[in-house]
DNA sequence: CAGTGGTCTAGACCACAGC
DNA sequence: CTGTGGTCTAGACCACTGC
């Protein structure tokens, strides 16, 4: 067949959800009155509905039935790779300083440890067509099979650094975007002379029991990025 | 039962893809073999890969099997309402400015019309605990049952603007973050004296036709705002 | 050709809602 | 009690892949 029946189920449904034939709370006519319509098996009937659960569009209530789901508003996807944004791209690395430190009070509590622990300390400078486009830090807690050969790190982003130790899978990560003036630091590292807001983004990486294994911390100059989502 | 079996085979095959048993482009079990090794049907076997091909964790090639899937590292899921971040929320709203103007070279191509097309501008101060938070712009073709009326106006979000012309279902909506200096004007209207950046967000919204319906540009507070991001 | 996944059926039993 | 959705079976036919 070249349009299976579920599939034709889940478009006429999303017709009536998206022109407003039914609305959210509205229930579905129940699964046997659509065997009946398309003269399909339950289990086909089943399928397409299973479709509109996983894209968000219907709920189900056993012993009552289908109904309309209320669409999330507020929810965007965003793609971020810290060396690669939708305008520009890293086109090399400098890296400034590897080392190991004694979390100060602040780090130590975003890493969940005590302050006596060691953390690797990991400064870097991106760069794109030869200027210095974004400062960056990493910490991490030490994991067996972590990088440390400087040629890897040089290069690594934030996940890859992890990898070898982790399963890319299960690792869970979270973003927190902010803006913020340079400090003269930053200044002289990226070259900024007269006003020029930077894009903080700060990626925390955890591992599969939640703990935190990681923060990193990219100061982009605000010129240079812009992040970019899309409704869904 | 407690737990169905379909539920067992996508948990097994999670942790064996977790665990790095099973690598990107492995090739899982046919689905005839999985049957016998679960004692379970085709179909409930089918029911399980299918929740795994629509979290992404495998895909399926037709007369080939079922493999590993490539995990999309740099996706992630930000929720972002403009009057509510994960810090802060808009308590009182100032109506600026609300008026018809003709669009600029580059707000007539952001929009896709010609210069000679009307356009609704509003503008906007957001203020929490009584103090100015962010400047909002908003750039509306106006439609059919859009309010006019300034009340309306003055609390409604963007997707509110255009929910009564259209259904919230087909609304696609867009958003670019960037980090910029305020000028003098925003400046005074968000009483900054010394040097504070800004995050700024804009909005795209588009019909069901991908057509451009409006623009949103909201300046906030560095200091005011985080967007927040999770893997998945 | 045999093996794979894609679609579909016509039943079955269960737990749960609501009357 | 009837009607609902949730799980599951044991078949079937199809299109595609690779030998």
């Amino acid at each position: 067949m070249i349009n299976p029946v579920y599939l034709k189920i889940v478009e006429d449904i999303k017709k009536k959800i998206n022109g407003a034939e039914l609305k959210p709370g509205d229930a579905i006519s129940s699964e046997t009155s659509l065997c009946k319509e398309y003269g399909a098996s339950r289990m086909t009937v089943r399928k397409g509905l299973a479709i509109l659960v996983s894209e968000g569009y219907i709920y189900s209530i056993p012993g009552k039935g289908n109904f309309v789901q209320k669409p999330e508003q507020d929810k965007y996807i965003v793609h971020y790779d810290e060396m690669n944004n939708s305008i520009n791209r890293v086109d090399k690395i400098k890296l400034l300083e590897v080392n190991i430190i004694m979390p100060d009070e602040k780090l130590a509590a975003e890493l969940q440890i005590t302050r006596n622990k060691n953390v690797i300390l990991i400064r870097r400078l991106f760069y794109t067509d030869g200027a210095p486009v974004a400062y960056d830090v990493k910490y991490l807690l030490y994991q067996k099979g972590m990088p440390i050969v400087e040629k890897e790190i040089e290069h690594a982003t934030f996940a890859e650094m992890v990898s070898n130790s982790m399963p890319i899978y299960a690792l869970k990560k979270e973003l927190s975007i902010y803006s913020r003036m340079p400090n003269e630091e930053i200044k002289r590292y990226l070259n900024i002379y007269d006003e020029l807001a930077l894009l903080v983004v700060e990626q925390k990486l955890f591992n599969n029991e939640s703990k935190p294994i990681g923060l990193g911390v990219t100061h982009y100059r605000g010129d240079y990025i812009r992040l970019r989502g899309i409704s869904g």
